[in-house]
DNA sequence: TGCTGTAGTTACCCGAAGGTGAGAAATGGC
DNA sequence: GCCATTTCTCACCTTCGGGTAACTACAGCA
């Protein structure tokens, strides 16, 4: 298996977002938009969000602790937050079994599906730049 | 036009896009691809990254101070830590013009356009479901 | 002589994000 | 009776991102 993303996205996904590399796009956009995808980045980027959506896109549905354990170094208080506004968002939903002790379980929805697609192209951009961002990184540190 | 996306990428890269949303991706996957997509996009998040990326990406060739006006409410400070990253990662280029008052242009480098190109993924995935996100958030803060 | 403008750097300070650890509720098992 | 288990919530405290404002260097200009 030579590319780890193939395991990942679909090839038709691989290919399109390629293409994304070839273009550049111009001015200005409808401002709920763009607030949406600040904030949408913003809350992915708290560190969690990502890793929580991965998690539940590779097992399906989790129970609390399972995610715990999976996302590593996640704290409780962050694992619930996280949680509340995945479910909020509607990304997930959440499902609580009356027994004892308590059972909760946690499965993305479509739509949280589809968030995590639509960060391929960035997965794909990441995977075919990674050396370049590395060696920039190297010349720019050596300089002077 | 109808459509505020279509201002700011290529067709077939909003097509294509609309195809991420049908797929659900699996497993595991390289962890340094992993990281620099987490470390991207954690610096994407950082708030400012992404509006000096559009700035740049719009207009073309910047002078610090011209970048500084369009990015309302960025403080100098961020400004040249954001810019420092940037070039660090090589997604954009500082010339330095040996002139008095001193005069700074940054541009994108090919790196940098890609880089706003991968996220269209993103952006058509809020234009989508822009709605479907507020009336989530509705629906969930008005229960009970 | 001193004021202006550019592109920064530096020191200081505040608020918020997030970690830690305790408690809570409910019930079956020893 | 007491402990363990699970899924949280709450209070406390520390860390750090980021804002503010002052300072620099240099030349032109009045």
């Amino acid at each position: 298996m030579a590319n780890p993303l193939q395991t990942r996205f679909a090839a038709a996904d691989i290919a399109q977002a390629e293409q994304y590399l070839a273009h550049e796009p111009p001015t200005d956009i409808d401002p709920r938009i763009e607030r949406l995808v600040n904030e949408l980045i913003g809350r992915i980027a708290d560190k969690w969000t990502l890793l929580v959506l991965e998690e539940l896109e590779a097992k399906g549905t989790l129970r609390f602790t399972e995610i715990g354990r999976l996302v590593e170094g996640i704290s409780q208080k962050m694992l619930t937050q996280t949680l509340r506004q995945m479910e909020r968002d509607g990304l997930l939903t959440r499902t609580v079994h009356a027994v004892v002790p308590p059972r909760v379980d946690y499965a993305l929805t479509p739509l949280g599906n589809s968030l995590s697609a639509a960060f391929c192209g960035v997965w794909v951009w990441a995977e075919r730049n990674l050396e370049t961002v590395e060696n920039a990184r190297t010349t720019f540190d050596a300089r002077d």
